[in-house]
DNA sequence: CAAAACACGTA
DNA sequence: CGTACGTGTTTTGG
């Protein structure tokens, strides 16, 4: 016996064999619906919920019965000799999801490693298998267990057989059905069941019953009557209606009592004899759950049939390569000879770099700062040469502050490990070693002042990174390669000097704001506080539904987890149905603190050269967007007038001239025309019309200057909400109008622009089929719940399965755009800069006397960022501050 | 003390 | 029952 081979050895207490056969397709599909699908998903997105959770039964059962003889049986398809005989046999079940279909073969796989065999038989399904295994097991002397999930298998239980039954939920808990549980529960003796079930009929199978006859009824018949067929031939006997339905049915019941009999003389090439439990093939079960990356089940396979786990890897001892600390002098030889990808690291302390890790193969060096190290690594850093990083930005930040340019960017772990996998936050290095390697990244105990394990060093990093990198080149399809190299890799270089630029903000102006609204909302709330004749928390949701609801005993509102909502939204509603001096006053002061608030955080981002330095997230958005902490400066307030004095402290810096703003007019709307080839949407934006204004005239079929500003509002959110999934409900509420009135918009809408409509259905269409949907330029977004059983998880994901290729193309285009204009600026030797992206907006700092040049490249690159059928329209403004320069 | 819930700002 | 984000406050739960 080879090593990596276990006997599954089976002990019992009594002389007799114990035959464990069960239903793999109904088990495995309860399986499915019952675990939730994001959390079983490998790496390249195969689904594997229901594997894991049969697998986890699978081995409950064999720990717990000790099987000496088990065969699983599977169906082969829809059709069987059932559905010969009645087509519409099943014919009402939806059809079995791809997700759930496409895990059977690699649970087969899974059961073939494990030694256990599989049982199939064209045109039969799996419980006559099991039904025939049963006969003839109790036949030859076996205890027979029967797992199924299907009622039908009841009938197989006698003294022998035992069926043991999932509860409602889930496979984790199996009821034991014997003659006497099955009396108990059904009140009939199991061989009678399917008698009551062809009274009753099958909803699931399809299979119409006798009308207004339930289980209780036909127990009731049949403990009368003794058998169905006595009952049949006496119907005469039943009064009243059900009596008369029962004679207008007999002949359903025949059938259906034909249909459920399960054969129990399938011809199978293994008898119960064969399918005695054989050793399990360790190697080949660690290789497939490996795949399916499965963990915690590896060692409760081996428990359950007995044995110790085998030796694990042991990725903690996975030698790492030496690391040679080499001097400024030996670099330039060392550098010389690494032709090839060579893997950096660089870590930094107070935003400058400290040491530098390089791997180049298996050959690792280390250098710690200097001067001489800095001249010797600049031109190398500078050049094409390639290099690979994880999470390039803030070693490239540390390093063109130190005075280097970072060229020859080849790959980025960190982005590629996102692209690839956009939803999940592999934040780490040792998250994608974990994932792509199998392996632990030494780690130094945070915890520890003197850490017991050391952590790796930076060569050791990079090395690790550039075996990462060796993975998921293999993983990533070609056309999102591209999106990583011609978009994000250019735009995270710009993203660093962005960072580093940071936007000048005025405190004085901040602070006197901040000042004036805390002034205002301390008298709001007195002024509160004397109309509810008490003090409470303004800012505290359930102190205000105390007030709202119980001493003013308001309407209540739209419910939350934990009670009633106070949201703007709601507020608003009831100071129109019930006016109130309160609610007007807690709307003002739920204004002014918020206002504060965002204002305060702004101050105490505000550095010590007058500016803000915020980080963008690369990889913060599952649709390509950038997003901005620390703090977020792409949700600086701009609808009110008074929200926009925040912006006017957002001002241009010292030796800069003025502040240039370049924003894309409805770029999501363009894109939804390029994308669905509408006519008239197309047209509308080549006409030159104000774009809500030509819509609404197709609406309303009007001419454009007869569109009202109330017609113009509705198209408008109309338009919008299309690129959002928006329904006939949500316009409504949105719009404050009748449903069926919002239902006659939308139908008036796609009667004029049909082209969206059927782009917006078959994109969904299309990624449902492939999983996953895809930008202009080839970043993809996968969904797996779209085929999900749970309606609210499945339509969710249409919602943003719908949005995410027009969001997702819309910030490819502001990435090309933002880094070609960075770009150009670089070689134009310019020394006007972008500071701010937020989203379809840029906010650039213009130099003295560049303004014609700056403004120039920033129109030519937005505007022609992309090719789509429309054009792409670009608004510039110019002022002091960002509110000036907005206008 | 950390996490959840709520509310709200932007595109 | 409208997509994508981040942040602050209060409340909750261990």
């Amino acid at each position: 016996m080879s090593a990596g081979v276990v006997r599954l050895e089976v002990v019992t207490d009594s002389a007799k064999p114990t035959l464990m056969v069960v239903d793999g397709h109904s088990l495995a599909y309860r399986a499915f619906f019952a675990l939730p699908v994001e959390n079983f998903t490998t790496k390249d997105n195969q689904h594997t919920n229901a594997i894991y959770g049969f697998l986890s039964m699978l081995v409950n059962l064999i720990k717990a019965e000790q099987p000496t003889h088990l065969a699983i049986a599977f169906d082969t398809s829809r059709h069987s000799f059932r559905t010969d005989e009645y087509p519409e046999y099943k014919a009402t079940r939806s059809e079995t999801p791809s997700e759930f279909r496409g895990q059977i073969p690699l649970l087969q796989d899974c059961l073939a490693a494990m030694s256990i065999p599989v049982l199939t038989k064209e045109g039969i399904e799996a419980d006559d298998i099991l039904a025939t295994l049963a006969a003839q097991g109790s036949a030859q002397g076996f205890d027979v267990l029967v797992v199924s999930g299907d009622r039908d298998t009841i009938q197989l239980v006698n003294d022998q057989v035992t069926l043991l039954y999932p509860n409602v939920q889930g496979v984790s808990q199996l009821k034991r059905y014997d003659p006497v549980a099955v009396q108990e529960r059904y009140g009939v003796r199991p061989e009678q069941y399917p008698d009551i079930a062809a009274l009753v009929g099958e909803t699931s199978d399809n299979l119409p019953g006798v009308p207004k006859v339930g289980e209780k009824t036909a127990v009731k018949w049949l403990t009368q009557f003794g058998t169905l067929d006595e009952l049949l031939e006496r119907s005469g006997e039943i009064k009243g209606v059900v009596g008369g339905n029962l004679r207008d049915h007999i002949e359903d019941v025949r059938r259906n009592r034909k249909l459920n009999r399960l054969l129990q003389d399938v011809e199978l090439p293994l008898g119960p004899t064969d399918l005695e439990t054989r050793p399990i093939d360790a190697q080949a079960v660690r290789d497939i759950f490996a795949r399916l990356e499965f963990r915690t089940l590896l060692p409760r396979v081996f428990e359950a049939v007995g044995e110790d786990a085998p030796e694990e890897e042991h990725v903690a001892t996975v030698a790492l390569p030496d690391v040679a600390e080499l001097a400024a002098e030996g670099l330039a030889t060392w550098l010389k000879a690494a032709t090839g990808d060579v893997a950096v690291e660089v870590t930094t302390a107070g935003g400058l770099p400290q040491r530098v890790g390089l791997a180049h193969g298996d050959d690792l060096v280390e250098l710690s700062w200097s001067p001489q190290v800095q001249a010797a690594l600049a031109d190398w850093l500078a050049s094409d040469a390639p290099k690979i990083f994880h999470d390039a930005k803030s070693q490239v930040k540390a390093l063109h502050t130190a005075g280097m340019r970072v060229g020859g960017l080849a790959y980025d772990t960190n982005l590629a490990g996102w692209l690839l996998r956009p939803s999940y936050p592999d934040k780490t290095l040792a998250d994608l070693v974990d994932r792509y390697l199998g392996e632990k990244l030494p780690e130094a105990d945070p915890t520890q002042l003197v850490p017991e394990t050391e952590g790796a060093s930076p060569a050791q990093l990079a090395w690790f990174t550039a075996r990462v990198a060796t993975s998921l080149r293999t993983d990533v399809p070609e056309s999102v390669d591209r999106v990583l190299r011609e978009i994000e890799l250019p735009t995270l270089i710009t993203l660093a000097d962005m960072e580093l630029a940071g936007v000048a903000v005025s405190h004085e102006i901040l602070s006197g704001f901040s000042q004036e609204l805390g002034e205002r909302a301390g008298r709001i709330a007195e002024e509160s506080f004397a109309i509810i004749e008490r003090e409470v928390n303004l800012g505290s949701p359930k102190q205000l539904q105390e007030v709202l609801f119980e001493q003013l005993e308001l309407p209540k509102t739209r419910k939350t987890k934990t009670g009633y909502s106070t949201d703007a939204a709601v507020l608003a509603d009831l100071q129109e149905s019930h006016p109130h001096p309160f609610l007007d006053l807690l709307l003002q002061h739920r204004e002014a603190t918020k206002l504060r608030q965002i204002i305060e955080s702004l101050d105490t981002a505000i550095r010590a050269d007058h500016r803000i330095h915020t980080t963008y997230v690369q990889t913060g958005s599952q649709t390509g967007r950038l997003s901005s902490t620390d703090p977020n400066l792409q949700n600086i307030p701009v609808r009110t007038e008074e929200s926009r004095r925040i912006r006017s402290a957002f001002q241009v810096g010292e030796r800069y001239e003025t502040l240039l703003t370049a924003d894309y007019s409805q770029i999501e709307m363009r894109i939804m025309a390029h994308l669905s080839g509408d006519e008239g949407l197309i047209e509308a934006f080549n006409s030159g019309e104000d774009l809500h204004r030509f819509v609404g005239a197709r609406v309303f079929g009007v001419e454009p200057e007869e569109v009202s500003s109330a017609m113009r509002t509705k198209v408008k959110a109309m338009s919008y909400g299309l690129v959002y999934g928006l329904s006939a409900f949500g316009l409504s509420k949105q719009l404050r109008i009748e449903q069926s009135e919002a239902k006659q918009l939308m139908m008036e809408y796609f009667a004029r622009f049909g082209a969206v409509r059927d782009y917006l259905r078959a994109s969904v269409l299309a990624a449902k089929e492939v999983g996953y949907t895809e930008t202009i330029f080839g970043r993809r977004r996968p969904f797996p719940d779209l085929v999900s059983p749970n309606r609210v998880l499945r339509e969710n994901a249409e919602r943003a399965a719908l949005n995410a290729p027009i969001q997702g193309s819309a910030a490819d285009i502001m990435k090309i755009a933002l880094f070609r204009i960075h770009s150009d600026l670089l070689d134009e030797g310019l020394a006007s800069r972008v500071l701010l992206q937020i989203h379809d907006e840029l906010v650039v700092e213009v130099a003295p006397g560049e303004w014609d040049a700056t403004e120039r490249i920033v129109r030519d690159r937005m505007g022609g960022a992309a090719e789509l059928s429309v054009p792409l329209d670009v608004q510039v403004g110019r002022g002091g501050d960002w509110n000036e320069a907005a206008h």
